[in-house]
DNA sequence: ACAGTATAATACGTATCGGTATAATACGAT
DNA sequence: ATCGTATTATACCGATACGTATTATACTGT
């Protein structure tokens, strides 16, 4: 049996400053780079791209004409979530959805040629924010922490199954 | 000047794996432990209570009857997001709003006894969420990471002025 | 060929959070 | 006392994400 980390104090009952818990840092931090995100596209002027089409776009980038449900693999998302994500993408000119000829209830999803485009400006203004963003994080503490992220997302997976 | 970590490879252009994003990873960890918390309540039969009512409970268990406004500064939430939320908290009969005799501005906000008797089940809850979320993490691991995200919250505030 | 099952995408409702604008009230300086 | 400013909370809207139900297709075994 592992250790549980509660053994030490990960949610004290008395909690004096929600900067002691784990959840409510790790949400803060997810909210704020989502935020300076947000504003870096609006400020280098690809306004038509939204945080949230980030996973899809470099997708489509590594492979364009995928479907729904891949993308949402890759991106991390739920069908359902797909949908909406899509009709934005849509909306905004940045991809847009063919029948597949092969299986009619497949939607395969491309770049347009403002979505092809838009890589260059989007990958420096994610650089430039993350790099903002963990200003006086040396490289091994950010190591580290992705590890440690990553372990954390497979104990999820575990309780799935 | 301090070192970019994007010097290493925080984001590297071509990406394979979401797994190799900072922001893909924290994200992800922020909705599963909130869909955790949210299992977690409804499986205890504390229902009422949903992963964002968490600050604002964590607060209110300390000191009763504060303003929307501390609240909100405690909870790490906008004004305009307390509203929603304290809408949902009244219609949960977990807390309610009151009048400031002093101040006509001022709604105070209390707990319900519903919502006082809830602590304990709660706190409970998100122990047990939080040690299997956190399995095989070490403490010191922890610490580590949750300094790093503090600093993280750190530099964005500095951003902020 | 057909019944039963599996898969793809969507529709719909709810939760959560922020930005902007607004209404009501308080306060400070004159 | 009054004008201008600050503060408090809300209204409103958009973005983001999920779960459940539904529709349309595809596939599988008999």
């Amino acid at each position: 049996m592992k250790t549980k980390v509660t053994d030490g104090c990960i949610f004290p009952a008395s909690i004096e400053d929600p900067s002691d818990c784990p959840y409510y840092l790790i949400s803060r931090v997810s909210l704020m780079v989502t935020s300076a995100l947000k504003k870096g596209f609006a400020d280098a002027g690809v306004d038509a791209v939204k945080p949230a089409y980030l996973g899809v776009l470099l997708a489509l980038w590594r492979e364009d004409g995928l479907k729904v449900i891949d993308l949402g693999r890759q991106a991390g998302l739920e069908p359902s979530t797909m949908t909406g994500l899509l009709d934005r993408m849509e909306r905004d000119k940045l991809a847009y959805r063919a029948n597949d000829p092969h299986d009619r209830r497949v939607q395969l999803i491309y770049l347009t040629d403002q979505g092809r485009e838009a890589r260059k400006a989007v990958l420096t203004v994610v650089s430039d924010v993350l790099s903002i963003v963990f200003t006086g994080i040396s490289f091994q503490e950010m190591s580290q922490t992705m590890d440690l992220l990553r372990r954390v997302l497979s104990n999820a997976n575990e309780g799935r199954k």
